[in-house]
This record gives C-alpha cells, sequence and structure tokens, in this order.
DNA sequence: TACTGTATTTCGCTA
DNA sequence: TAGCGAAGTACAGTA
C-alpha cells in the first residue's frame, strides 16, 4: 500500500500533504494539538489538546480525543474537505449542505500526517437484531403463543408500520412489537400507539397487543399492565456470550484456519 | 510529542509496537488489511479489506472503513486490548465484561503503526441543547403562554421526570415536554405518558400536556389532537446556520483572531 | 449497577 | 426529500 507519512512536518508541508490525499481520495489520518469550532444544527466550541482527525474521501470527518468511543466532533458523510494555511496554522475545514453544517479544526502543531489509498468493499454481517426475532417467531408463531398466526409484517395503521400482526386462536386481532433487547417505558408507548391506532379501525373489535423482548423495566411492566397490555419473553437468537468464552489467547486461531 | 511510527513492519514489529503503545497508555493507529469479529450483544463477522485502527488506553476500539461516520466494529471503553502473533498474522483482541463482549481484529498486512501520547483535558462547550431551550422557556415563562408558572423542572410521576411542571392561569397543571428538533410520533407518546401518570396522580383536575419544539411531523400533530395535547413552536437558540454561512476560506480567520 | 432520556444521534428504508 | 423506527446505539445523570 503506498501509504505517505510524515513526522512533525512544517505546516505548510502538513498543508500540502493533506492536499494530496483529499485529491488522491486517500483516508487521511492528522494527529496533533489543535482546536474545534462546529456550526450546523448547534453549535460547538472545543479548546487546545492532542486529537486523531481522520478525513474520508465520502466528507466524513472525525476528531478523536484520547478517550471515549464518540468523536467529540465531527462531520457526516456527503459534505467536502479544505486545507489552508493560517498564521502558521494548519486549518482543515468540512463542510456539508442540508443541513449547513461546517467544523473547522485548526492545529497549532501537526505530530504527523498520514495518507492512506484504502479499499474496502466488504460488509458487516450481523447476527441477533431485531429482524431476526421477527424471522424467529415468523418460522415459528407458537413462540409468541399457541395458535398465533402472523398475517402481515410492517402492517400499515394511522400511527406507523406494525412489526407484526396477526390474529389468535379466538381470531382476535394482535398486534405484536418487538424488541432485540430488554424494553422501557418508550416500547410500551410505542405498542400503546399502534394499539390504539388499529382499535380506532377496527372499531367492532378489542385489540390485543403484545412486546415481544428478551425483558422488560419494571417501569416498563407497570405500563403494561395498566394499558391492558401483554409481554412475551423471546430473544432473537441463543446467543449467550456469557458461555461461549474464548480460550486464552493463542488458542483461537486453530478453529479459525481449519474451516 | 515523541510518537512512534513504523511503515510496512514486519508482523512481530508491528505486534511490539502494539504491545509498547498499549503499555504506556498511548492512543495507538494501526492501517492495514484485515478481518474482524464481533460477540457481545450480538455477533458480526468482516471480510478481508483495508481499514483504520484505534487503540485508546480507556479501553475505546475504533475500526474504520474508508466510508462511513460510524466505526463497522467496535469496542466501548472500559476494556481491556490486547496483541499477538498468531501464523504470522496480528491479532488484536479487545475485550469487556459487562456486558461481555470481544471484538479480534486480525491482520494479514500491516501498511503502518502508530503510537501517540495524547493529552486532551478540554470538554466540548455546546449550544443548542435541549437544555439550553429549557433556560430559555424559564427565563421567560410567557414564551410558552401568557401567564404560564413554571413550578419544577424534573418533575418526579410515575411514569417518569416531567421537564417542565407548571400552572396556567387558571392554575390548572401543566406538562411540558422539550424537544431540541422537530418531533415525530415518539414525543406525542412521551408526553401522553407523562400526562396520563399526572391525571392519575391528581384525579381532581385535568392535566394540559404542551409538546414544545420547532416544528412537528403530520403524523405527530395529528396524533396530539386526537389526545387533546397542545404544541407550542419554538427554538433552543436563535442558531440559523444557513444565513450564517461563513466566508471564502481564507477570509474567515480574522475573525478568530480579532474576538 | 440498573433505569431513564438525550443526542450535532447515525443509518436504512419507504412513500 | 422527509418521515419513521432500529441500533452491538453511546452517554450522562440518578437512584
Amino acid at each position: 500500500m503506498p501509504l505517505t507519512s510524515q513526522t512533525d512536518p512544517p505546516a505548510h508541508e502538513a498543508c500540502a500533504l493533506i492536499e494530496d490525499g483529499l485529491t488522491a481520495d486517500h483516508v487521511i489520518s492528522i494527529v496533533g494539538h489543535c482546536t474545534v469550532t462546529y456550526d450546523g444544527r448547534t453549535q460547538s466550541t472545543l479548546g487546545p489538546g492532542d486529537r486523531v482527525v481522520l478525513c474520508k474521501p465520502d466528507g466524513t470527518l472525525l476528531i478523536h480525543q484520547p478517550t471515549g468511543r464518540k468523536p467529540v466532533n465531527w462531520q457526516p458523510p456527503g459534505g467536502t474537505h479544505e486545507t489552508a494555511l493560517v498564521d502558521e496554522d494548519v486549518l482543515v475545514r468540512s463542510r456539508r449542505e442540508s443541513p449547513p453544517e461546517v467544523v473547522e479544526v485548526r492545529f497549532s502543531e501537526v505530530a504527523q500526517v498520514s495518507s492512506y489509498p484504502l479499499t474496502d468493499e466488504q460488509d458487516l454481517e450481523l447476527v441477533g437484531s431485531e429482524d431476526d426475532l421477527r424471522q424467529h417467531i415468523l418460522a415459528d408463531p407458537s413462540l409468541l403463543e399457541p395458535g398465533f398466526e402472523p398475517r402481515a409484517t410492517e402492517r400499515e395503521t394511522s400511527a406507523g408500520p406494525v412489526d407484526i400482526y396477526g390474529v389468535d386462536t379466538e381470531n382476535t386481532p394482535v398486534i405484536v412489537e418487538l424488541k432485540r433487547r430488554r424494553v422501557g417505558p418508550d416500547a410500551v408507548g410505542q405498542l400503546a400507539r399502534y394499539v390504539t391506532a388499529a382499535e380506532r379501525e377496527r372499531t367492532d373489535k378489542i385489540v390485543r397487543g403484545i412486546l415481544v423482548a428478551p425483558s422488560v423495566t419494571d417501569r416498563a411492566r407497570r405500563e403494561l399492565d395498566e394499558q391492558d397490555l401483554e409481554f412475551v419473553s423471546l430473544e432473537p437468537a441463543d446467543s449467550s456470550p456469557t458461555t461461549a468464552t474464548l480460550d486464552d489467547f493463542g488458542e483461537t486461531t486453530g478453529e479459525k484456519d481449519s474451516g
């Protein structure tokens, strides 16, 4: 990989390297001492400190402090990057429209600038999503309750689309809201909105509402009871990482190569 | 800044550099061709591609593809990193408990390893949050409606804490839910839950519910009407970046220095 | 530690 | 493009 990298570049050279990387659609990493301003959906300022800044060719800008998963400042994809020399400082600006937002990073010192021509077509394959839970139930509706018959997914109501719509053994309409993890009051409110809307659309019938999730909080449980809504405990898949601990570090590689 | 960096290191040396960086509590950047596996709240795999990997001393791990704001895989802070040499590949593993999660990155090629001793004590200062909207209203309650009297913030109900609780000119209780941006049905559901809970706690009185936000969607508006809830249009601050466009690139620096 | 709600949420999908 | 809901959401505040 023909990467470019320079340590402690003078400002003008840092600028030039960044410029080259932008032109070449590289991923650029800039490490140094900087301040940051942001103006858009809100506004923010960040005083001087050491950060790692990533510029991606799709317009993404990430500014990372030495701690935390979230970038302290950022720009989502879609915009464009610029760089300029300003009073011996290196300025990096990322701008986008819709919504109009500008992030400016001003380096008083650049410790390193690197530029990488990365190629990556791979998509993440993920197991254990809400969609997996839906599949799970559709494959065996009795998991929800004996005799449950799914009739539609994403069925439209005036309050929005219902995860699973079906009927029970009494032919009573059932609205099912799925959550891949433990639920709080918000999920109850969501289910309640759908049930209310469905009842409005089928005035002759009672409509049941069932919340499906691994577990509920106490408050959510109470709110379910108060509104005559039901709860069924189900998980997306049998993913129990607690027991599936990996072996000692060096020993896990055999599995991978033998596959 | 005494950073360490090496381009195209042999695997064993990459490992050693990473090891040193981990020991020194540095931020480590690894760029190369790798695969990723994740096991925890869900499971995922990612086939081979070029990525930038950041290891932070607080246990954060970020794996970035050449596009997108979100890391394709990650580990939140709190865990620990390890590295090892496995069949000529460089393995980086990040592990945490509660919840138990493991991310493994396996590099078949390392293009660059860098290690940075970063220090950054700065906190972000942000304007335009929901809290700013709250302050705005508390400073001038008539913004909500003439004669409105705030009595409490974060007032507890059985459904949770209410943003602002107060009374109108008729001494009728008013529950105010604040949102810093345009709201949809979820916010209506939230307000409805609070109002219902408050009515249950004060059976003698009608309780008003007011949603405060810059704007509402059509569906949310309809749901408000159906439940006799109200809407007031307010913004956190007069931050209108649409009109506050910055001048041409090189010309903005004057403002900053003259401030 | 668990619960609750905000977020410059981001992201994907759909009308 | 806007609306709607999921997310391995992350994160802060609180009990």
